[in-house]
DNA sequence: TGGCCGCATGAAATCGATTCCGGAGCAAGC
DNA sequence: GCTTGCTCCGGAATCGATTTCATGCGGCCA
């Protein structure tokens, strides 16, 4: 494969000039010209291993996510990688299934990689024992925050959207409400202080349960509360891995919803809408908080200096039939 | 931060010896523990740009898939990704959104990464045009593939999995059957040719329409279909997507299955269990397309020169409520 | 005891680009 | 006409590792 002294060689001029003909620097049209033709016949592709190595900039970043196959990291990728490639940057992504060693072995691959930066949802564990600037790069966190560590974050406003939820339910008529919330996340955390708050107002007592963020953990859950001597009339699940889980749990009970036992949760996806009468959900504004992540990680790198933000953003309650009032 | 001759002096030793604990190369156990010593404390991390010019491998895959939101492909990228991880990989992930131009312009990102080896699952346009040793990288194609070009590849058996939905309609009763097919890809015609066969071999009648691969063009595919004077009994759909289309489709004019149209179609993806009684899909082996994929890249790699070989997985007709016999 | 082999190690070249520095050429200003 | 400054370009150092080659040393065998 044709390197820049080829180049060089063929279009009679300098390696030199042949980089900056790379990288935009000032070079006459005329050997611009005789530089890139030379680059044409020669099929030539600059080498980004050694173009990281001399430059110490890798223009590459990072995405730890929990599991690329939830939907809400799905989208969320998705967002952070076109934004990424439109800037000409390249993602590295990974995922950790809550797993805070693999969340340590993948930090330390960032390291090694040399990475710009990192956009990383992490677990409370993890969380609770990062040093960003032992790190090396910059961190923003999505989906996930906490209120210790100083790191630039885009989160949703988890608490005003589990209590929305509620009052929801609320007004529908509903008072026997359980919850069921995540146990590894900080996300998981703050949705059951929304849930409990909001009860607490309307003066009920708020039951809740954590449960490891999966598919089967919230089934199993739920299966027991609803098998349980008084069952609750509602139920809110703090996101769409454990709504799949209580789907199935009602399901295999032989349950309807509303009749039996009404819904509410977290995360639009596309087949929250195709159930009955569709499931009431908080829409995430997934490509927005892809985007947003990707634009503080620009601007930090733009001012390493600059204070760290968390940046809240609303989730958007859509009030389908699994909470219409019971008749 | 902290590098090889760093490490070196801290342990009194040269470079080379320090590259050689890192590569596990001849060391006595004294020294070696010595080095192990300084790494640590100065907490060492390699710099893998600079390790990947000098050694001239990479141990980086490409894996270029068109929407990582496709359920599909969200799977096998998982799939891969763990795998590569396994062994010692890195995974770069590129969307396409089936657009040539996007595919011409990763694979050119490809070689500039010098990427070991490229997972691809490329639209027909592309693969009619590629030139797999001009790319200087071996490519394992997934999902799709082509008769002409020789490349390894790992597909599911189309035409027989089509064929087996169409089989399977028959048998419930059903006669009057259309196809939806996308238009982009290599698999959206086997399974066509698949689907015609079948029907022809029956005696019948092989209405069909190629769409592009998006929800909203199956969702007006299909609305029109059932607006047409005589609407089908039976759809057959060629992937999730587009059956995500015919869903709502259906919904939205207000028609039941298997009542007013039954319906089949590809990909178990999660919520297709749980719409009414279920609908009647063709489930792919998602992980094992990743896991297959990954290993006959690496076998490539240890074989340049093997023949090209085509792994062909077979779906699983999972029959349910969506394709139950009309009453 | 001498020669040879093999192993652990060090010195130096190397991977392919970017970047620093200096010089040539040319125009403008005095 | 000389200085100054600016633009474009080449030479050489450099990024941080791996790899090749040379060397010293100890052991084994004749």
């Amino acid at each position: 494969m044709a390197k820049i002294k080829d180049v060089a060689a063929a279009a009679g001029v300098s390696p030199s000039t042949v980089s900056r003909v790379l990288c935009n620097g000032p070079v006459s049209d005329k050997v611009r010209k005789r530089v890139e033709d030379a680059m044409r016949k020669l099929d030539y592709r600059p080498n980004m291993a050694a173009r990281r190595l001399r430059s110490q900039h890798t223009d590459t970043i990072g995405l730890i996510v929990s599991d690329i196959r939830n939907p809400f990291f799905t989208a969320v990728s998705r967002a952070v990688e076109d934004e990424a490639y439109r800037n000409g940057m390249r993602v590295i992504l990974c995922n950790t299934d809550e797993n805070p060693d693999k969340e340590a072995m993948y930090l330390r691959l960032m390291q090694e990689e040399r990475v710009t930066g990192v956009i990383f949802a992490p677990t409370r564990q993890t969380v609770a024992s990062l040093d960003p600037v032992a790190l090396g790069f910059p961190v923003v966190m999505i989906d996930r925050a906490s209120r210790d560590v100083i790191t630039d974050a885009v989160v949703l406003d988890n608490r005003r959207a589990a209590a929305a939820l509620v009052d929801h339910l609320l007004t529908q008529g509903y008072r026997d409400i359980a919850g069921v919330f995540g146990n590894t996340s900080s996300t998981g955390m703050e949705r059951h202080a929304g849930f409990v708050e909001a009860m607490q107002l309307a003066g009920l007592p708020a039951p809740a349960q954590f449960v490891a963020p999966s598919v089967e953990a919230a089934e199993q859950a739920v299966l027991a509360l609803l098998a349980a001597p008084q069952r609750p009339r509602a139920l809110v699940v703090s996101n769409g891995v454990l709504m799949l889980g209580a789907v199935r749990a009602l399901k295999s009970a032989g349950l309807q919803w509303p009749q039996d036992v009404a819904l509410a949760g977290f995360d639009n996806d596309v087949w929250t809408e195709l159930l009955g009468d569709g499931l009431t959900v908080i829409e995430q504004p997934v490509g927005e908080i892809g985007r947003a992540a990707m634009a503080m990680l620009l601007e930090r790198l733009d001012d390493p200096e600059r204070s760290p933000r968390i940046v809240v953003l609303q989730g958007k309650l859509l009030a389908r039939g699994s909470s219409a009032p019971a008749s």
